[in-house]
DNA sequence: ATCTAAATGCAACAAAGTTGCAATAACTAA
DNA sequence: TTAGTTATTGCAACTTTGTTGCATTTAGAT
């Protein structure tokens, strides 16, 4: 099921016995982005209509829900909704200088995860496939 | 290069112009595992040679050698030595019941790393595929 | 043996995450 | 619509994790 707007939010909010409230709504309106978002940067954009500790307890439930997923980007983890599934989620990353990159070929790696996921009939709701390393520049300036 | 005995971390660091320590023989002894660790077990095994915060600093150092690798497993990150390369970091992780299924297709997935590091000239060090979902029996027991 | 820079330990701090609890707000059913 | 019940919230206090500054120590070079 997608949830991308606060109507479908509130479904999956009652159709699994949690109160639809103030606070998830606002904690779910940050979470609207096309990137995706440190604790601290959710945090923050809510700070003067949620509660620190409130938004921690949210983020939890929307996890335990499907409705936010975590990724590791660069060693820190971030927050975005699960309906981007499989996407941005592939990135070589450079252990030097940090610069992130995305890899584009969905296709083959979705490929990969159809034929391991039936092998084991694993249903799966979201994966992540990170390189670490160094960048061409990076590697490049070791040599001398 | 391989790092697996108390000699070869001497080597790496003297050609890297660090010196060798008393806290740096006992950081990399408590590395010694078949499991990757968290900082906190680390921290705990090593806590009566080694100070905190010397710990913080000589596993930073060693990730920068590239004698040691940080994973994450369950929304945690744990250190291995490097030595372990291309090992064990492809799995299926149960959202549900927590099972970790490893992947074996070693060879698919090195030939997809290869392709793309090619592609942006990127030296890869460490990598890490994992998907996450539900595993065939809490797959099974969602239905009803 | 002496010198010097690097490395360590300690104390203090900052950031991230958790817990207990009293006050409040959401649903339930009269 | 109101009153009752329970989940949810905010706040304060706390724990855990990671960082910084600095005086002291130690490895390695000469
Ligand atoms: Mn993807
Ligand atoms: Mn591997
Ligand atoms: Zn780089
Ligand atoms: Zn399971």
């Amino acid at each position: 099921m997608k949830v991308d707007n606060i109507q479908s939010l509130k479904n999956i909010l009652s159709e699994n016995g949690y109160k639809i409230t103030k606070a998830r709504e606002d904690t779910f309106s940050v979470l609207l982005s096309p990137e995706p978002q440190s604790m601290a940067a959710l945090i923050d954009k809510a700070h003067d209509k949620v509660d620190r500790v409130t938004m921690y307890r949210n983020i939890d439930l929307f996890e335990k829900l499907g409705i936010v997923n975590r990724i590791y980007v660069g060693w820190k983890y971030k927050l975005e909704l699960s309906d981007s599934f499989m996407e941005h989620h592939h990135h070589l990353s450079c252990l030097s200088c940090g610069k992130v990159i995305d890899i584009e070929d969905e296709q083959h790696i979705n490929e990969f995860i159809k034929s391991v996921t039936d092998k084991f009939n694993f249903t799966p709701r979201h994966h992540q496939f990170e390189i670490d390393g160094f960048c061409n520049v990076c590697s490049e300036s070791k040599k001398s």
